[in-house]
RNA sequence: GCCAAAGUAGCUCAGCGGUAGAGCAGCUCACUCGUAAUGAGCAGGUCCUGGGUUCAAUUCCCAGCUUUGGCUCCA
């Protein structure tokens, strides 16, 4: 299942890469043409385009950026070479003596490894390759600078700030435009920017930053996913569960949250002598009710689900929209399981998983496995087992999938979904977790066939993430234009003029019965401006009604889409009860 | 948290050392309308907050807060 390149696009994308790796190298000597002092770093290609890290004698601006882009304009019209060399770390040593960051790059290269340099005419790096030949292989008019960013030195928050210009590159001036299309498009799915034009959140910095507000439009949206998602898991075997929002510390000191990550909790509030946190996780909560009462492997497994509003300190730096808050829902759940139970289990929890993406328009997903890291709690074979048990419920899904070894965390294996949206960006949503760690944290116990007291197995996973996440994700998916389904509001009723105003009302009322979601614009706007209105906020449908409708029971269909049509109200119903129940996106 | 940029009306933005402007939205009035904006009028602002410089600060400087783009982090 996995993506099988031909021998020519595997070319082409070395060739691509070489380009950019090479324009870092066009860009770094345009930099240092300017700023002759400055410190190099590295360049590397990445997607879609380039990046090189300087340590610049003052700030850059963006007039700086254009004044490079010409630069290297002219270093690419001059057919310089590129020339390989391979030189002792002694002279290597000699060249880059004023090259703090390169000195520490070469005494970083193992001994066994040949020491490489490359030049195109001014401008000479330690570089492993590849190159192109010559800067005649580069399109002056194919590549972009795109933005100016701080990144430390070797991505290490201790060490030292650099520069960072980032630019994209292509093949020609088409695959540029493009790519610099797709940019705009992303702009305008962004879901922050739809969230205020269709009036779906907020955030207030004056309240508390990372915190949402979902206004009623958003509200509806997301009532729509709660209500399919609780219908979902009780057909699938699970029971939804409600725990507390605070609990006193010694929950968080036995569960090992205070331990690992104190400083990303919020502080603890003081009450009758005990400091109580708000929680950061459901875990120990569900643990909690599992300790009611003495369990017997007869009542394994236990699947406990439940929409669970946690909070979290993010730095502030990476806070972004609903991508990344403080206060967010976990579709949470845990599994209690016996070892038995173990395979089947996570093969149902994958499945359901998929299911749910699915339904939502996710059809491409992509499984990534992670396995023990350095350092972890747990006996080597269970995590053997747990491992196991997650790669033969991906393979048993036909899941393609990457495995990331040393990726799970300290405490159990892991598998993480992610979904490709419609324009092709990757999003991790469901991630589904072993647990060594909880239940003998908590000293979690059964009752098996034999009489002798055994620890449970535990599961945590998440299939939509977190609902401001996941929300997010459907808005820029669908770039707010909602499947009817899931809109705020999925009739919008404009009568042509005030005479229909009350068979509009009478309309809406009818619609409404239906269990369709409708509204009517009795504004004193003309026709055209409820319609564009209607368009703007992405209704998908809009009821045109004057005489004819009024006289014949009809109604004149116009979809956001674009599509117009007249048929009778009851079909009208009919029509969009159908494709709400099957989840269709409008065509 | 770190680097950089930004913060002006509900929204999108212009402007500037002499205390502010547009479009849209809102309100009022007129128009009574058949598939993406009817017209006119009115109202709306501690120019993010706190200091400093200055005769005078929304404008310049410093600090803080928030947002944006990255870096780091993400149980």
């Amino acid at each position: 299942m996995s993506e099988q390149l031909t021998e020519k696009e595997r070319k082409a994308q070395e060739q691509l890469a070489k380009v950019r790796h090479s324009m870092a190298h066009v860009m770094a000597e345009a930099v240092l043409e300017m700023f002759p002092t400055a410190q190099i770093a590295i360049g590397p290609a990445i997607e879609n385009g380039f990046y090189y890290d300087f340590d610049l004698p003052r700030q850059l601006t963006n007039e700086d950026l254009d004044e490079i882009t010409e630069r290297m304009k002219k270093i690419i019209g001059q057919d310089k070479k590129f020339v390989r060399t391979v030189v002792s770390r002694d002279e290597a040593r000699k060249r880059f003596s004023d090259q703090k960051y390169k000195l520490e790059l070469l005494d970083a290269i193992p001994e066994d490894e040949e020491v490489s340099l490359y030049n195109q005419g001014g401008f000479t790096d330690l570089c492993r390759g590849p190159h192109v030949e010559s800067t005649k292989e580069l399109h002056a008019d194919a590549f972009k600078l795109l933005s100016i960013a701080g990144a430390y030195w070797r991505g290490k928050e201790t060490n030292p700030m650099l520069t960072r210009i980032y630019g994209t590159a292509w093949n020609n001036a088409k695959e540029l435009r493009l790519y610099m299309e797709h940019l705009a498009d992303i702009e305008k799915r962004d879901h922050r920017k739809l969230g205020k034009e269709l009036d779906l959140f907020s955030l207030h910095e004056e309240a508390g930053p990372g915190l949402v507000y979902w206004h009623p439009r958003g509200a509806r949206i997301r009532q729509q996913i709660e209500n399919f998602w609780r219908e979902e898991h009780y057909k699938n075997g699970y029971e939804i569960v409600y725990t507390p929002h605070v609990g006193k510390s010694w929950l968080w000191e036995t569960s090992g949250h205070l331990g690992f990550y104190k400083d990303s909790m919020y502080p603890p509030m003081e009450m009758d002598n005990m400091d109580y946190y708000v929680k950061p996780m459901n875990c120990p909560f569900h643990i909690m009710i599992y300790q009611n009462s003495k369990r017997s492997y007869r009542d394994l497994p236990f699947r406990w689900c439940e929409l669970g509003t946690v909070y979290r300190y993010e730095k502030a730096g990476a806070l972004h929209g609903l991508m990344r808050v403080r206060g967010f829902t976990q579709d949470d759940a845990h599994l209690f399981v016996t070892p038995d139970q173990m395979d089947g289990e996570i093969r149902e929890v994958l499945r359901f998983s998929l299911y749910m993406l699915h339904s939502f328009g996710f059809q491409e997903i992509k499984a990534y496995l992670s396995t023990r890291p350095e350092k972890a709690v747990g006996e080597q074979e269970r995590w053997d087992a747990a491992t196991e048990a997650l790669r033969k419920a991906i393979e048993a899904e036909g899941l393609d999938y990457e495995v990331d070894n040393g990726g799970g965390a300290f405490y159990g294996p892991k598998i993480d979904l992610k979904i490709k949206d419609a324009i092709g960006r990757e999003w991790q949503l469901s991630t589904v977790q072993f647990d060594f760690n909880m239940p003998e944290r908590f000293k979690l116990t059964f009752v098996d066939k034999d009489g002798v007291e055994k620890r449970p197995y535990m599961i945590h996973r998440a299939l939509l993430g977190s609902i401001e996440r996941f929300f997010g994700v459907l808005v820029e998916h669908y770039a707010g234009a909602f499947p009817p389904w899931l809109a705020p509001e999925q009739v919008k009723i404009i009568p042509v003029g005030e005479a229909y105003f009350d068979y509009a009302k009478q309309l809406e009322g009818r619609l409404r019965q239906a269990g369709l979601r409708v509204s009517s614009d009795l504004g004193d706007d003309r026709m055209n401006a409820k319609i564009r209105n209607a368009q703007k906020l992405k209704t998908p449908y809009m009821l045109v009604i004057g005489e004819k409708e009024a006289s014949g029971d009809l109604v004149a269909v116009r979809t956001r889409t674009g599509k117009q049509s007249t048929v009778s109200t009851g079909e009208f119903i009919k029509q969009v009860q159908e494709i709400v129940a099957s989840k269709q996106q409008l065509e």
